[in-house]
RNA sequence: GCGUCGGUGGCGGAGUGGUCAAUCGCAAAAGACUGUAAAUCUUUCGCCCAUUGGGCUACGCAGGUUCGAAUCCUGCCCGACGCA
């Protein structure tokens, strides 16, 4: 059971402060939720997890199913207790990996493609795809979910709505999501709304398979269709048994479409209820993560782009992007820490720039650990400003 | 000294008469990445111009054979191994 409680609510926008209660711990809304999808944020212990400010963790129902599988892990006590994390947890439904495994891999392309992609080359492709039966190559969805082949070993595997809850009891997070297909970017109107629709039958059956106490979000989708997304919240908003939501798929033709699908749907759901946007998050789209009413949302990208020697740093550090390439030779000579406003272990702590780019360029896990801790810690203090903004009224 | 094998782009290493500026790997450079098939992927990588393309110099060195040579022949230089 979770408790949802909104502290403030904005007068110039949809943005919102609250607090989530878990059985595990309070989030501070609006939060980012780092993705720890095989139960480990990867390259980082558990406790410097929470010594990087995350507050709450995202693992994944397909992956943990796959690999240890969700014995062990019930087993174990739970998702807590299995990898030493006292604080809350959500575990995603799987429903993603019908996308990334299914149309996202097709046509080669993650939940946002660029607005340049889409209008130029890529409607027809979609529609190719998506023509062929209906069905992505490598994943067939029926009415009872989705069969596909597990990259690890090849063999034959099914997740539905039933299979994805049974799992989702056994990992035991907090919060826990209704399964979903995730549509890629681009989607044809006609493929959206069949898929909707069955997404939304999915929906009540999650909720009719759910036997544990846990909070379930059901998963407003409808790609950038406005009737669809709208559709999809009032649906869901009417249904029995949800105690949050998602807002999922793809988001918009732009970076930042993200802020109107959320300003269509956020009005559309119980305002008691606790909204996650799901898989969006760069420093540039958070800030209207919020105002589109968002509470909590995840992303890979602080920790992935850590691990690929991309450090996240206020701009004074590196100009108008942030970012700084551990990747590039120069950064060997570079005796500062990785960004000289922040006050997190590893930029106090005495790590230069010039170790740290030899620890990336040499593939040194320990670099893209040091860039993760950064990473996380440097996102999570950009949101606790911007609570604070929503705070004083300016956002 | 004799014999054998070998000397290819920053490195390793293919190619053994034309489609070779030369497969591939590494290194290097640039770019991408948003519910993680993700410590990954893409592009470039002899020099000079160019939009497709063109020009030049190149496969140890110097000659030669041939319409044509990294590839065949001769000599030389260098290396590894074997025998004296």
């Amino acid at each position: 059971m979770i408790e949802f409680k909104v502290l403030k609510q904005s007068k110039k926008s949809g943005a919102r402060l609250g607090v989530l209660k878990t059985p595990h711990g309070e989030v501070m809304t609006p939060s980012l939720v780092p993705v720890a999808t095989l139960a480990a944020v990867k390259a980082l212990r558990s406790d410097e997890i929470a010594a990087t400010k995350s507050q709450i963790l995202i693992s994944n129902t397909y992956h943990l199913h796959l690999q240890p599988g969700e014995k062990v892990i019930k087993n174990a006590g739970g998702i807590n207790k299995f990898m030493n994390w006292r604080g809350p947890t959500m575990t995603d439904s799987g429903g993603f990996q019908v996308f990334s495994l299914g149309f996202g891999r097709d046509l080669g392309v993650g939940k946002v493609a660029s607005a340049k992609a889409i209008t130029k080359y890529y409607p027809d492709k979609v529609e190719r795809a998506i023509e062929k039966g209906g069905q992505p190559k490598n994943v067939s969805i029926t009415e009872d979910g989705v069969r596909f082949r597990s990259p690890l070993g090849g063999e034959e595997m099914f997740l539905g709505p039933k299979e994805s809850m049974a799992i989702q009891e056994k990992l035991g997070a907090d919060i826990i999501f209704s399964f979903d297909e995730c549509t890629p970017p681009g989607t044809t109107y006609d493929y959206m709304k069949q898929s909707l629709d069955r997404t939304h039958r999915w929906a009540a059956r999650c909720i009719k398979a759910k036997k544990s106490k846990q909070a379930l979000y059901g998963i407003v989708q409808g790609s950038y269709f406005r009737d669809l997304r709208e559709e999809s919240a009032r649906h869901l908003n009417t249904m029995e048994g949800f105690a949050g939501f998602g807002i999922g798929g793809d988001l918009g033709e732009s970076r930042t479409g993200t802020k109107d699908i959320l300003q269509w749907v956020t009005p559309l759901l119980d305002a008691r209820k606790p909204r996650h946007l799901l898989g969006m998050g760069h420093i540039e789209d958070i800030e209207n993560i919020m105002a589109g009413g968002a509470d909590t949302f995840d992303c890979t990208v602080p920790t992935h782009y850590a691990r690929r020697g991309i450090a996240f740093t206020s701009k004074a550090a590196a100009g108008p992007t942030g970012r700084v390439d551990f990747n590039k030779a120069a950064l060997l000579k570079d005796k500062g820490p990785i960004d000289r406003a922040c006050d997190c272990m590893v930029c106090t702590g005495g790590y230069r720039r010039e170790y740290i780019a030899h620890l990336i360029r040499a593939n040194e896990i320990t670099g893209g650990a040091l860039l993760t801790f950064h990473n996380l810690f440097f996102f999570n203090t950009y949101v606790e400003k911007l609570r604070e903004k929503i705070k004083k009224g300016l956002l």
